[in-house]
RNA sequence: GCCCGGAUGGCGAAACUGGUAGACGCAGAGGGCUUAAACCCCUCGGUUCGAAUAGAGCGUGUGGGUUCGAAUCCCGCUCCGGGCACCA
């Protein structure tokens, strides 16, 4: 064992067994128990980047000491393959957005493999699979059964630079494309809905119950923002200013009931459906100018506009009754009321809502105070706690109250009745893409919308199209896509053109894992039982609204539905959110050219110096800056290593025998520390002072064997044991290499170590000395030391007396053996 | 504006339930090995005063508090990061 440590040409030899022994494969029978370990599926883009390292480094790490703790450990990998790169370098060179996305997955598939991970092969799904496609689109139909898909047309946001719709998670808040950064402009089309709000309240409510970062719980909870309020109906006036019966009111919603008596006007939406019915015909004009204003602003002028209230809104020229009061109020219209959220209307309350109080200034509207701002309020609208004011039945109640008793009082009027709204909205899954599953819908003249018979699944994309410059989806132009009859009346028809948001394919892969290859299901329920939920799933924290959301949402609707296992309702018991990588503080990403590629440090220093780096750097969940990353000073450990155990280092210990020295009392119970310690920290996702305890107690050795009376040949081999097994997660190419030689078997399927408690358990340790809380001595004292013996050495340090300055202590405090507190 | 996190040496960080602040690594200094350099091995290192390997003071963003004892708990403030935001 005298060659020297090539990390890259041992690290191929393992990469190659792992792979030919199928070390990693399970199956759905296998005896020991289940863990599933998952690892986001990555966007296949070409080679790993750094962010892919860090993510499936952990996800290894977890992989390999699950299996060591006897695990049955699932560990599957795919591709989400489907999705706009692809198809816009189809559109600049024509190469099929198939071929140049498998090309690319067997790039990312080579360097994964090459930083060392290891997944069950057989089980590799990619989304632009036909039979992944088969029951992405299966799963579209039995939705469809179910009114969980539906059509409809609605204000969009529509991206010019991508040409396609948007889900309102893609458009960041600038109002610009996530993707392209264009202006997203409004657009009323038809499309196609998954009814994700139908499950608002469990979305909400069962983030309880997993354990996830606190803070993507939050921004989840956040993102549905759950308010609980009130719907009323507010009368329309006649001339006289009497409510009319003959005409609905108009429906607001309000989170505060209790300021009713302050209502002095009322706002639509400008896209309200019932603009033109209440305006009176002197104020049309105005009315469709501003109509036609807001329509053509973007986002971005919608919101640039703030401040500028008079502009924003214009008058109907009608009035309706404050129910409250009796009083009519006059109706405007401004742009800051939307259509889609609550009922598209509002109730102007200019005494407790600033930006009401803003309108009504820049309009010349009467303000009243209905709650009591505290003595020298100097502020405009005030919206905290306080009595009822100018209220009459609800004058001097507190706030919880007056919201109680104006709810109670409109419900018994039948004037309104209590609503839980929330902000998230139902998803839109249609694309007007290529490059993706295609909705398995026809458009017949007679019949409408018609799901596509199941026996006619997949339907897939076809090969021979031609991409133009345009963007425009060439499924538009296929008359052999295009051509179908419907399935209910055998006319002719006309094919869905339109593909689904790549976010549907990752809504269920996780699913599919558990049984990859079934040909009549997605999955059986009795493997999804198996291996579901995911107990520990690993990525990136940009995901902690999106797929994680759409995710939950898909595993709650399939249970629902009976395909998924009944008593499943989240698809990822735990979550584990990995940090981002940083280049000359931006975010490294192929878009800002900033990438430092991975394939050159594994060709240099190889794959365990870079994941150990990745480990070692920062805590896991941390921002990294790749400047902080220590790659050389990695690979020089593992050097160290590698001499240690193959001997290279003097060590002379062989030649020891006799009874055991104090350096093998101590090298034993640092090993036995050791494993306690690394445990500790995995199973905490500690890997940083994981690497920390591996790297002092490598020093530790090195010192020993040095000094005079090293420890004996078994002590060392036993302690190089231990490091070599709790290392083998982190670097596990150089473990595996080093274990073979030492005894022949293979390091990742030996069991995983457990630290022995009487070895932890230390005979002599420091004792700190305190007086008045300062530390002034530190003795080496009998681990089994008691309280008046412990006082006693304290006393009789010739540096503690000093600080008694003769006095004896008021008060001690022992905690033996580690403190005492003499305190004078 | 609302809701979450953070703040510790030159740098990344550690400190399990309040009990030795700065483990481990990077960068640095010194020594050993070597004809020499690299590699490798060892040692040092918060800061101020001090000749000191003597001793002492000060130190975990900031001001208070609780406690024998606070990086850790409580209250106020500053700064940084993230999420949400005309949401009625």
């Amino acid at each position: 064992m005298q060659d020297h440590y090539d990390a890259v040409a041992l690290e191929g030899r393992w990469q190659q067994r792992w792979r030919n022994e199928g070390t990693y494969e399970v199956d759905n029978d296998d005896p020991r128990p289940p863990y599933y370990v998952l690892s986001m599926y990555p966007y296949p883009s070409g080679p790993a980047h750094m962010g892919h390292v860090r993510n499936y480094t952990f996800g290894d790490l977890l992989v390999r000491y699950r299996t060591m703790r006897g695990d049955g450990v699932l560990s599957p990998i795919g591709f989400d393959s489907f999705g706009l790169p692809a198809e816009n370098a189809a559109i600049r060179t024509g190469e099929h957005p198939r071929t140049f996305t498998e090309a690319r997955i067997a790039e990312l598939s080579s360097s994964l493999g090459r930083i060392g991970a290891v997944y069950d092969l057989r089980r590799v799904i990619c989304s632009h699979d036909p039979e992944y496609i088969r029951w992405t689109q299966w799963i579209f139909l039995r939705f469809f059964e179910a009114g969980l898909a539906y059509r409809d047309s609605a204000p969009v946001n529509w991206c010019p630079g991508c040409r396609t719709v948007l889900a309102n998670e893609q458009v960041l808040p600038d109002g610009s494309c996530e993707r392209s950064g264009d202006l997203v402009e409004h657009r009323e089309l038809a499309q196609w809905f998954f009814r994700i709000t139908a499950y608002a309240q469990r979305l909400l409510d069962d983030t309880a119950g997993i354990d996830w970062p606190e803070r993507v719980k939050n921004m989840q909870r956040n993102w549905i923002g759950r308010s609980e309020g009130t719907e009323l109906g507010l009368p329309i006036a006649d001339a006289d200013g009497r409510p009319r019966h003959d005409v609905p009111p108009v429906e607001v919603f309000t989170t505060r009931p209790d300021t009713g008596f302050g209502i002095t006007y009322a706002v639509l939406s400008p896209e309200h459906p019932r603009v033109d019915e209440l305006t009176a015909p002197s104020h049309r004009a105005a009315v469709e100018d501003f109509r036609r204003s807001v329509a053509t602003q973007s986002e971005m002028e919608r919101l640039s506009t703030e401040g500028f209230l008079d502009k924003r809104g214009v008058a109907c020229g009608t009035s309706v009754i404050n129910p409250f009061t009796g009083r009519p109020v006059p109706l405007y219209l401004a742009d800051y009321v939307l259509m889609t959220y609550g009922t598209g209307a509002i109730m102007g309350v200019p005494g407790e809502d600033q930006r009401d109080w803003e309108f009504a200034v820049a309009h010349g509207l009467p303000i009243v105070r209905t709650v009591q701002p505290p003595d020298g309020w100097d502020g405009e609208a005030y919206s905290g706690e306080g009595p009822s004011i100018n209220s009459e039945w609800m004058d001097g109640l507190a706030l919880a109250d007056a919201i109680e008793r104006a709810a109670d009082w409109l419900e018994s009027e039948g004037l309104g009745q209590r609503k839980v709204n929330y902000r998230l909205r139902d998803w839109l899954v249609s694309r007007q893409r290529f490059w993706g599953c295609p909705i398995p819908m026809v458009l017949c003249e007679a019949c409408g919308y018609r799901p596509v018979p199941e026996s006619d699944l997949p339907i897939l994309l076809p090969d021979d199209v031609d991409f133009l410059p345009t963007g425009q989806s060439p499924l538009n132009a296929h008359a052999g896509f295009l051509e179908a009859s419907c399935p209910d009346c055998g006319g002719a028809a006309r094919r869905e053109t339109d593909t689904m948001d790549t976010f549907v394919d990752s809504s269920w892969y996780f699913l599919r894992f558990a049984d990859p290859t079934n040909g009549g299901a997605p999955f059986s329920g009795e493997a999804a039982a198996r291996w579901l939920p995911v107990d520990q799933y690993i990525g990136g924290i940009e995901h902690a609204i999106l797929h994680l959301m759409y995710a939950r949402f898909f595993t709650k609707a399939l249970a629902d539905i009976g395909v998924a296992p009944a008593g499943l309702s989240e698809p990822f018991a735990r979550l584990f959110t990995q940090g981002m990588i940083r280049l000359g503080g931006a975010k490294m990403s192929k878009s800002r050219g900033n990438l430092v590629a991975p394939e050159e440090i594994l060709d240099r220093q190889g794959a365990d110096a870079l994941r150990l780096a990745h480990l070692q750097v920062k805590p896991p969940q941390d921002d990294v800056d790749w400047e902080d990353f220590g790659i050389d000073g990695c690979a020089k450990f593992l050097a160290r290593v590698w001499r240690l155990v193959t001997g290279e280092a003097e060590t002379g210990a062989s030649a020891r025998s006799g009874d055991p020295t104090v350096a093998d009392l101590e090298i034993d119970r640092g090993a036995h520390r050791l494993t306690e310690r690394v445990t500790r920290d995995f199973d905490r996702w500690s890997y940083n002072t994981a690497v920390a305890a591996c790297m002092e107690f490598t020093n530790d050795l090195y010192r020993y064997l040095q000094a005079p009376g090293g420890p004996h040949g078994e002590t060392l081999d036993g302690a190089i044991d231990r490091l070599l097994l709790v290392m083998a997660p982190m670097v596990p190419h150089l473990t595996a290499e080093l274990w073979e030689r030492r005894c022949g078997r293979h390091i990742h399927i030996e069991p995983w170590p457990i630290a022995d408690p009487e070895k932890l358990r230390a005979e002599r340790v420091t004792l700190v000395v305190q007086v008045n809380g300062k530390v002034r001595d530190r003795l080496e004292v009998d681990a089994a030391i008691g309280e008046s013996e412990a006082v006693e050495h304290a006393l009789a340090s010739e540096r503690v007396q000093r600080h008694l300055d003769g006095d004896s202590p008021r008060r001690v405090i022992a905690r033996p053996p580690k403190l005492v507190n003499l305190v004078v």
